[in-house]
DNA sequence: AAATTTGACTTTCTTTGACCTTTGACCTTT
DNA sequence: AAAGGTCAAAGGTCAAAGAAAGTCAAATTT
């Protein structure tokens, strides 16, 4: 346990302890381990997923920055289990009507919300080969639900 | 948040405070600013949009001027706009950020609905091809747009 | 073999400056 | 006075340069 990666991914964690989210400059974090930036895309990518309840925001260009926060996933195990079971890298509309109302029952979402994120991954809402909107679906779902988490952690 | 732009938007809100409307001279906010004239029309026409509802008015020659106004039409319209207008059949992540900001604004969603259609149409969610994200936002939004708009009316 | 490290190249957003257009005040000419 | 000309004062445009962050694959470690 010597590799910078390892070095980055606990500084992130113990400045994440405070609030739940950290602000970093990518090329300001590089500097101070004397790595090349794109390592800290390594670490975020590898230690500070969406599986493991981390969401990362960033911009670019002049003032860009990262922001990395953890969502608030102590909810439930059922969380870690859709997102990494039922939602995994394909799911189909019918099976997400399932998870929603999952969501919905645990009070984690409303229902209003639910039919909300239901109509946004509705066949009619995703222009695409069928094929494709098992893929899409899960990938929005994961985004939603960890916005989600997350907003519930902020307060 | 370091950079002029920024700064230069926050200030112009502030001012827009009260009613609605800021007038201003455009060298003098560039040199208030130490900045490039330039910088500021970059400032509007990137920040003070019409996805976002405001519209700028200038005149040229001695005595110019710029004048933002943000505007405030009924819905029915405003929705009508945006469905045809702004979204169309293909939109960007940030146009919809603007779009969506909008509807928040006027109240037709609620600021944590905003963010929910966000994070459902940002581009990690979105798991294609690049050239296909502002199509498949453009639906997915619609989609969104229709169904909470049917939701009102409901009540 | 898998994980890490590095660096070349790309994309996005911002900042700047050179050059263009419009406007109004002030002259000229008739 | 009326009509047009001149010019400096605004604002507008656009493209190049700069500043971050993102991607990807080759090289290196473990």
């Amino acid at each position: 346990m010597a590799n910078i990666s390892d070095l980055i991914e606990r500084f992130l964690l113990d400045t994440l302890g405070e609030d739940n989210s950290v602000n970093i400059s990518r090329n300001e974090l590089a500097s101070y381990f004397a790595c090349a930036p794109s390592q800290i895309n390594y670490v975020l990518s590898t230690r500070f997923t969406p599986e493991r309840g981390y969401v990362i925001e960033s911009r670019r260009g002049g003032g860009g920055y990262i922001t990395v926060v953890r969502v608030n996933r102590s909810s439930d195990e059922t969380i870690d289990e859709i997102l990494n079971r039922s939602i995994s890298d394909g799911i189909s509309y019918n099976h997400s009507l399932q998870v929603l109302e999952r969501l919905a029952g645990g009070g984690i979402i409303t229902e209003r919300e639910a039919k909300l994120i239901a109509s946004a991954i509705s066949d009619k809402a995703l222009i695409a080969p069928t094929v494709a909107k098992d893929g899409l679906r899960a990938g929005i779902l994961k985004s939603v639900i960890l916005r989600l988490l997350q907003e519930n952690s902020e307060e």
